[in-house]
RNA sequence: GGGUAGGUGGUCGAGUGGUUAAUGGCACCAGACUGUAAAUCUGGCCGCGAGAGCGUACGAUGGUUCGAAUCCAUCCCUGCCCA
């Protein structure tokens, strides 16, 4: 095997759950795993500044976006600054999507052909097109040192057919994408196992996928707006599936029971804008379950919003004065749940990387479903 | 004192004889949000009732009319202009 860019080491595995303890080596460093990725789409975690993520989120890695960076501002302008670590200013670990999920829900503005995808701009309306090569070319770029495959996410549901024929050129694709690559030394490309919610199709994904000995792998199409028992069904049947010596990637992942339930799966890796688009929506995660500080019951809540919360927001501030915010159309609201929400599910992580040293996450895990309201499965 | 423009539901503001419990914005109340076209979107927002519906409402009072927030009279109040 060449020098890659990104390794995985597997420290523990939890002798309750089978959950994974380990660490990713980046270029920009280590990443302790299983961990929650913030995204910030548009080479911006919204409204937080990197020393914010770095010092009260503690995020060890971030995700940004082929589709927007490539409109906005253009990735060879991003490449000029001197990638997009320089460009924005964070100098940990970046992973960058490939625009798939994108291809996915502005679906009336696209056409998908073998070759790649056709689509049209939503800042302006020009013709664009998206192949396998491309999204290298501009992932390259980019030069974040995760970058991900070109793939469709099929929405939910979707026939047998339509879902086989996706994930088989999701597949091809991949082959291509490997093919362009150019940065393997400084970028590692993770290949996404597609197959909606078809046991057969998982099956074959990832054994397609596999067969091209890629660095790292994610699970992409779940998450989509199906019943969560679905969710699990396709997690657990998937995550094993998976190589064991390489990062495990969960795409879209985001609230606090998906996030253990992954852990527990033997997934290493989990972004989703649920904190940051909760937050800017007055929407607070606590360990007592969901907080909507908007709400007028906590007009004279002078507590913190989660009474077990290290974060910034939660030392400093009420629910009262940040429901306040919120209200006023204050950026500092938007700031103040954004950074705890953040740091509530980076946190989560961390508790959950101890709970599988201690070989305890499935007694964690049913702790934490009773003190936040969740009904245990 | 004279002239003039006005007084509409929490607020701003449409409506100028019937399809008006009354457009719209804001405020307010609630819900949604999972690889971000999202500081967005959806619903509610006079009272009672599960509902059909009933009751009350467009400054006040009195009238015209089958029918008035809309027309008439008087009164009250507000802005502006002139003395």
């Amino acid at each position: 095997m060449r020098n890659q860019a990104v390794t995985y080491e597997l420290l523990h595995v939890c002798k309750q759950s089978g959950a994974r303890r380990g660490v990713i080596h980046t270029p920009h460093g280590d990443i302790q795993t299983p961990i929650f990725m913030p995204v910030g789409t548009q080479a911006t975690v919204k409204s937080m500044t990197p020393e914010e993520l770095k010092n009260d989120v503690k995020a060890q890695i971030i995700l940004s976006n082929t589709y927007h960076l490539y409109l906005r501002p253009g990735h060879k302008l991003v490449e000029e600054a001197g990638g997009l670590h320089n460009f924005m200013r964070w100098d940990r670990p970046i992973l960058t999507d490939c625009g798939g999920f994108q291809v996915f829900s502005l679906s009336d503005l696209r056409t998908i052909t073998e070759e790649g995808v056709e689509f049209t701009s939503h800042l302006d309306g020009s013709k664009h097109f998206f192949s396998p090569e491309k999204v290298m070319e501009i992932e390259n770029s980019l030069g974040a040192d995760i970058i991900m495959s070109f793939d469709e996410c099929v929405k939910y549901p979707e026939t047998y057919e339509y879902t086989k024929q996706s994930m088989e050129r999701t597949a091809r694709w991949a082959i291509r994408c490997k093919e362009a690559h150019k940065n393997t030394d400084k970028q590692a490309l993770f290949g996404i196992i597609q197959g909606g919610f078809y046991e057969d199709l998982r099956k074959k994904s990832a054994e397609d996928l596999i067969k091209l000995d890629l660095p790292g792998y994610a699970i992409g199409g779940i998450s989509v707006g199906e019943p969560k028992e679905e969710f699990l069904k396709m997690l657990y049947y998937t995550a094993p599936l998976m190589p064991e010596n390489k990062p495990r990637y969960l795409m879209g992942v985001g609230t606090p029971d998906y996030l253990i339930e992954a852990a527990i799966a033997g997934i290493d890796m989990c972004d989703c804008v649920l904190p940051t688009r909760i937050a800017r929506n007055g929407t607070a995660l606590t360990s007592h379950g969901k907080v909507v500080v908007r709400n007028q019951t906590y007009a004279r809540d002078f507590t913190p919003l989660d009474d077990e919360c290290d974060c910034y927001t939660c030392k400093n501030y009420t629910r009262a004065y940040i429901r306040h915010l919120v209200k006023a159309n204050e950026i500092l609201g938007v700031r103040l749940l954004s950074l705890h929400n953040l740091r509530f599910l980076t946190k989560l992580m961390e508790r959950v990387r101890i709970e599988i040293e201690n070989d305890n996450l499935l007694n964690f895990r049913d702790e934490f479903y009773k003190k936040y309201g969740y009904i245990k499965e």
